[in-house]
DNA sequence: GGGGCTATGTATAATGA
DNA sequence: TTCATTATACATAGCCC
């Protein structure tokens, strides 16, 4: 019975480790229900731990099951379209330069051709003839570095992904001053990680990964 | 002083519906943190609220803070490259993809260009003769359709990205069957959305954006 | 609004089945 | 190993300032 003032250190007997693992899961997964409940939050909770095969996932039936759910009534090509934000907003993207590319590409090829003709038909025409000076095209036709039609953006895709998800100030503060954390406390012993991630949303779901 | 026994329904009371949202937000992290010195957890938390600008984060000093200090020891643009795994992912796919693009298109552009220019000049030719039948080109260049060039792949960009990833199983499973969640309550109210996720760090961390 | 207080409800460590 | 029990530590609702 209940003895100790919980020593706050590293279980290092793994059974009781999972055992506390467990119970303490259990109670945090009611604590956010009930948090959730009484405070009016959507909620979308993945615990997953090493002590588990398939990780706890908690989640309302209001914004995410609802999201959810439409999905699974789009066909399978649609869905897989509109299943990942990025995704989609990447494809636009592609798209959108994909038919730039395109139009400067049928420019370029008309305008370098009706050149080469004429200079052709210029030498064709004068074969009796001297040949002429070596001639400088007055007005090159206009080219588009077509490698780096994608570079030309100031932004990369990922960073007006990232822009259009509206990825908040704080965390590129956070992402630059890991070090002014306040919570920053040296917990942990290096085998799991855990991430506990709470946005309202109006603003879109945010998160990323971190790690190369 | 406590009498109730906690009503387990949402706090009409804005004032006091916040008060116990920054108090049990308060527990919550406590016991989080808790769970990850017993159970030897390494931890990323970030709570975002309605009730405030900023959101809590929580990390500890071994795995996220020792990437993130790495991460502020590279020069400014390796930072940036380095920064979102999916960024890098995708600039070495579209550099790819573009300099296949540039070397077709330069194929195309010759090929295209002999061809008409050995038109023309046959047309010239026979300035004086009839004109020849129209002539069916009999091999026509090669030709790559370049709005769908990143179509052609079989999985988009961000599918490999996931890929890459090591999506989990069990998150497919989960988008397929929102029906399935044991965990799935109808707490929440709708105006928030909390994420809880933990994962073990042998494992890519992972996380994406759900909401269109 | 925020911080402190305290009675009370809740979570859970230790134990035993 | 997991479940149930229970004493105790802990979290927190309601108040006050």
């Amino acid at each position: 019975m209940t003895r100790k003032k919980v020593k706050l250190a590293f279980i290092s007997n793994d059974c009781a480790r999972k055992a506390t693992f467990k119970k303490r899961k259990k109670g945090l997964i009611k604590k956010v229900s009930e948090l959730s409940t009484l405070c009016g939050i959507d909620i979308c909770a993945i615990i997953y731990s090493p002590y588990e095969s398939q990780p706890d996932v908690l989640l309302d039936n209001h914004g995410v099951h609802r999201v959810l759910a439409q999905f699974k009534r789009m066909p399978e090509m649609e869905r897989s379209k509109k299943m990942v934000n990025q995704e989609s907003f990447i494809r636009q993207r592609i798209s959108k330069a994909s038919d730039q590319l395109k139009k400067q590409h049928k420019e370029n090829r008309e305008k370098e051709i009706t050149q080469e003709i004429n200079k052709r038909i210029d030498e064709l025409k004068k074969t009796t003839a001297p040949p002429p000076p070596p001639q400088q095209v007055a007005t090159p036709p206009p080219h588009v570095p077509i490698g780096n039609l994608f570079m030309q953006e100031q932004k990369s895709a990922v960073d007006l992904t990232m822009d259009a998800m509206q990825r908040p100030q704080w965390f590129t503060n956070w992402m630059n001053n890991p070090s002014d954390h306040q919570q920053m406390n040296s917990f942990g012993h290096g085998d799991e990680m855990m991430l506990l991630f709470c946005e309202n949303n109006h603003n879109k779901m945010w998160s990323n990964a971190f790690f190369p």
